[in-house]
DNA sequence: ATCATTGCAAACTGTTTGCATCAAG
DNA sequence: CTTGATGCAAACAGTTTGCAATGAT
């Protein structure tokens, strides 16, 4: 047998992927963690678990996860890929420091925040624009950083 | 002479930066258009205006003009770097067509949306963090696609 | 004379692909 | 038996760096 977990096995075969060994350990770890990896990370975490995998093969199953809307990708302010498991549509706050992010809801008046042109000759283009959504960076400090933060400055 | 623009070699001397030819043409080229421009694409339109240069030469005035903040400096959605010369806190509007920007303001009750945790085993983390701010990207789609929307499902 | 800038070429990182091997349906 | 998955190695794209030549102060 390729995948020992039925609940991922499942999420794997209702997307039309077969429940492969690579497949299966790289949906358990996203799904396990509420981390962001990077392919990097993802490979060394992967490693540490006792489940290695090759570069291409973790490169091939993540473009094939994402496609499917198994897993989400995005690109961190750094400009690599980062993939999480968490497909509903969602927001990060991400650390200023160390980059670290974490996934959560905007609580509040989202909807009624619009666009508006900055430069004036833009704005009759800009009523053209169709807009259909919003994506919130929060931006922020995380624990770790507060603390190393006041440790270098003491 | 280096610079034959006197509101750039300020705007360089300002910042601390010496008005060397390649600087002027880079901050030329931002400042007369509002484009989001990747390196490659910025060398290209310098090409193009008779003003060619190394991309060495583009990269290491990219990291020196956008370090001492004369320029900004983000990632896109495709991971690579964009550039422009509005340094004030703005956001922006992206096609999810075809990946075209436009610098807007967000305007609305944008500092009553505040983070909430996804997980509620997250939340005690989330109390911790010291949250700074926001970026908004809005998602929508430009005039030009929505006509070539259009035209083909016509 | 000194120090910064330019630009070529080489190095480097993150990512993708060709291809041979192996396993599943 | 046919198709898809794995993984090595090579190719690639974006970016950075070593270094020699050039130009500014």
């Amino acid at each position: 047998m390729a995948c020992d977990r039925p609940e991922i096995t499942e999420r794997l075969t209702a997307h039309g992927l077969r429940a492969t060994p690579a497949r299966c350990r790289i949906l358990g770890l996203l799904l396990e963690t509420h981390e962001h990896y990077t392919p990097e990370e993802m490979l060394e975490a992967l490693r540490t678990r006792g489940e290695p995998m090759s570069i291409a093969t973790l490169y091939q199953n993540l473009a094939k996860l994402s496609e499917a809307g198994v897993i989400g990708r995005f690109v961190g302010p750094d400009g690599v890929s980062r993939y999480d498991a968490v497909t509903d549509p969602h927001h990060h706050l991400v650390c200023e420091v160390c980059g670290r992010m974490v996934d959560v809801r905007a609580a509040g008046p989202l909807a009624e925040v619009v666009p508006q042109a900055v430069f004036p000759e833009d704005a009759g283009e800009l009523a053209r624009w169709q807009v259909k959504g919003h994506k919130v960076e929060f931006v922020g400090v995380c624990p770790a950083c507060q603390a190393r933060l006041r440790a270098r400055s003491a």
